[in-house]
Formats: C-alpha cells, sequence, structure tokens
DNA sequence: TATAGTTGTCTATATTAATAGACATTTCGG
DNA sequence: CCGAAATGTCTATTAATATAGACAACTATA
C-alpha cells in the first residue's frame, strides 16, 4: 500500500480537488492517526507528484470544510475524523442506530404537504396512482452536522396527522404511535451512490463534487402494508452504512 | 422538476464533467426514454446555462463511455440504458442474484497469492494476525462489462486449493463446494461510497471522477465461523444494490 | 429538392487551474 | 537564541477549461 497515490490530468476534475478527496479518505481511513497531523505540504506533493501550490489548494478546501488546521510554522492539524456507521435492518431507525456514536441528533423539518403520488412511490406503497399523502422533508444532523436529507411519503388516508404530530414529537417513529401504529419495519431498501446535486450540497452543507449515498426504502406496519415510503441521500464521506441481515 | 439543472463552478469539478454526470444520471432515470436521444446539444446549452461547446465535451466524454452515439444531422442517441441491480441478504452471491439482468457473468482471475493477514482482515475473520490467507482479486463482469472488482481472503488453513479451485470451476460457490463448505452465509456488510482510484478506473473501465461503492463483506460457514473476508468495489453508475432483510 | 434542424469543425479570446521559484513568517528543539 | 522545518505570500508562466461566433456537413421531411 506504499504506491505513490493516484491523481490523473485532464479529467475533467481538478488536481486539487482529487487530492483534497484522497486526504480526506485517509483522515477517515485513520493513516494520520498517530500524529493528529496531516503530512507536510512538500511530502504530499512528493507523493501526489504535483506542486505544493496544488496541495495547498486541496488543504485549503479541507480546512474550509473544517476537517483540518493549518498552523504557521508547526504543520496542519485534522480537527475532526469521523464516518458514523449507520445500521440498515428491518428495524432501521435514524436516532437509535447511531446509538452513542454522537452526543446529539436532530431531524428538522424543511417542507410538508400533501401530495398526490404516483409512479414509484405509489407502486411502493401499493396505493392507487393519484392517492393523497403527506410529503415530509427533513435534514437530519448529528452533533450540528447534517448527516442525511430525506424525502418521505405517508399515506394521508392512515396517517392525516403525520406532519403535525412529526412537528410536535420530532421523531418518526413517536409520530406513528402517535398515530396507533406502535411499530414498523423495513421491507425494501435500495442503494445508489451519485454526485450531490446542488440543492444536496446546500442542505448536507457539502464541497461540490461530493457524492451521496440515496437509499430508496419502504417501511410497512407488522402486517406488512406500506406506511412510508422513503428517499434518504447521505453524504457519503460522513457514513458508512452497516447492513444487518 | 422543471427546474434549471444545476452546474457550479469554480468547485474543482469541471463543467463538462458535470453536465456529463447530470445527463448520466438523466439516461438511467429514463428521462430520454421517449425519443430514445438526448436533447439537441442547444437545448441543453439552454438548459445548463453553459455554451454549446461545453454540452459537446460532455456529450463526447458520454460517447467515450459508450453510453451515447452522435450522428451528424440526427442527434445524439441513447446506446446503453442500464443499472443492474444487485441483491445484498444472507446468501449473496455475484452470478445468482443478477439473474435474467445480464445473458452471461463472467469472474476473471486477475492475481492470487499467500499472504499474512492483519488488522480488519484477521479481526473479520476471527484468526490471529499473522495467519496467512489465501487471496483472491477478481473482476466480475455481466454480458463483457466490468461491475465490480473484489479483493477477498480465505483462512488457508481450511481452504488451502482455493485459488485452483476457484480456476477450475470459476466460481466462489462451487470453490467453497468442492472443499466440503456445501453452504455459507453472509453475517456482515459494510457500504462505503467514494471516487475510484486510478487502479479502479482501468480495472472497472471507468471515466475518472467515477464513483465506486465499497462493500466489505464477511461470509461465514452455518456454523457461523467466518470463512471469507471481500473488500468489492462496484462501478456505482451500473449498480443498484438492493438489500434484502 | 428545398429547408429546417441537427452535429462537426474551425478560429479567437478570456478565465481558471497548475507549475515554478523566491522569500517571509512562525514554531519548536537543541 | 539559532536554525531546521513548517506554513504563508508574492510574482510569473504554461496548460486546461469555457465562451463566442461562423459556417460546413449531414438527415429527415414537407
Amino acid at each position: 500500500m506504499n504506491a505513490k497515490k493516484a491523481v490523473e490530468r485532464q479529467t475533467g476534475v481538478a488536481l486539487w480537488r482529487q487530492i483534497a478527496d484522497l486526504i480526506r479518505l485517509s483522515i477517515s481511513n485513520g493513516d494520520y492517526d498517530q500524529t493528529g497531523m496531516v503530512p507536510p505540504e512538500t511530502v504530499l506533493a512528493g507523493q501526489f507528484g504535483v506542486n505544493r501550490h496544488t496541495v495547498r489548494s486541496a488543504l485549503a478546501a479541507l480546512a474550509n470544510e473544517g476537517l483540518v488546521q493549518a498552523i504557521q510554522g508547526r504543520g496542519t492539524m485534522i480537527q475532526r475524523k469521523e464516518r458514523l456507521s449507520f445500521p440498515i435492518s428491518r428495524r432501521t431507525r435514524f436516532s437509535q442506530g447511531l446509538g452513542d456514536q454522537a452526543r446529539e441528533t436532530e431531524a428538522r423539518l424543511l417542507a410538508k404537504a400533501t401530495v398526490p403520488v404516483a409512479g414509484d412511490v405509489a407502486k411502493g406503497l401499493k396505493i392507487d396512482p393519484g392517492a393523497l399523502c403527506i410529503q415530509l422533508d427533513l435534514v437530519s444532523s448529528a452533533d450540528g452536522r447534517p448527516v442525511s436529507c430525506s424525502t418521505s411519503f405517508f399515506p394521508q388516508s392512515r396517517f392525516p396527522a403525520m406532519a403535525e404530530e412529526f412537528e410536535r414529537l420530532r421523531s418518526i417513529t413517536k409520530a406513528f404511535a402517535a398515530q396507533g401504529l406502535a411499530d414498523y419495519v423495513r421491507i425494501s431498501t435500495e442503494l445508489v451512490a451519485r454526485h450531490a446535486d446542488a440543492g444536496e450540497l446546500a442542505l448536507l452543507r457539502l464541497s461540490p463534487g461530493a457524492i451521496v449515498i440515496e437509499a430508496t426504502a419502504i417501511n410497512a406496519d407488522p402486517e406488512g402494508v406500506p406506511v412510508q415510503f422513503s428517499r434518504t441521500r447521505f453524504a457519503a464521506d460522513r457514513v458508512k452504512l452497516k447492513i444487518e441481515t
């Protein structure tokens, strides 16, 4: 694993961004744990085979994310180093799974609406196209850092007060419970990874070019009747999805 | 969904690459299914708010991937449009799960070695650090297109002939069977998404800047004793991972 | 067969990314 | 308190990216 780390030219991705991504990866892999510092700029420039200024651009981007902090004369220190491990199982819930990985989790409501659904959503919820659903858009954070943003649909006929209950209780699980659904399970999850779009960049406070993992999931009541269709976009560099079978 | 698609400047990702990524996404979303063609360059340039030449660079990249083909006077036709759905469950196997999605699947052996393992691998396999394992590096393809590349470790003491059996039978499942292990199950899968490195770009024939999903998995025999530790990198734009709980 | 609509090619220019080198400034240990 | 090692700042140059416009070449159709 001592090979020169690879950056490529003329790919449409600036060298400084490729290098920033690689350093971010090394940090979360714990490669620099012994010192708690990023190697000196000249060393990195040598490893990547680029000019020191290019490395400085990469480090500036990481400093802008709050991941590292450079101190003149000393070096560049690692400020944060995390990748939340996120369980996906039949009993997936946002806040629970994080357990003691974060001191504080929060789900903020961005938007609520009552909309007719069709296509994927209607099919997933096994309801007729055009039927009304409550739509909730959320951003979930751990320790103040956004981790995911999601759009969920709930059949209005069954959960007419979903939006209000969520605002009151600030938890999907509790909002379900308040409307008579004590338990639910994940029956389907599909994952796709792609570049974040502009809206996601803003919501998740990502730097452009960042990656999101999009999880399309369906939750159902114990009888198997779908109760929630959700599309959650995780900031890929902040999470590790752990599948429990 | 009629909003102008967003591209951002000065992000370290060239506009033509951002646009190529967005068009690729639209293609796999089926946005152009009615015509089977990408909209004209001038229309795309308007949508993205860039010069036509910039769109042409994006389309040239996609043509280079074999995703589209431009024909002078007619337009730019979509050549391929797929995303293999890849099941992940207790019974995950490569070729089986793809079912009728591909006519032909292949696993090619890149390298074999006997190596002492440590760290993650030893811990995952529940063996002592320094114990010997058979390491197999594979590239898996469906219909001639590489889908994933993987590195697997098998305890040498239990499966001494893993490499040879795999070369003979061209299947992990069959190689296990030939060494007395009739059945195995997935006990752990962790997913991370990141940019592909140079080696992966070459192996999976990806265009630079592409995304891979890295799945770190452990398979065990029916008694729960780990038999395989694998790290598989999927070409993110070619697969959809379907988690079955 | 004319023509509208499309991709292909060329030239020119401006902006951004990357390299190169020099030197200032700060920190820390001997 | 000196000097090695690190980051900060500046100038200059080259290469890659993006814009702009004009026109050629090809396709389909009215």
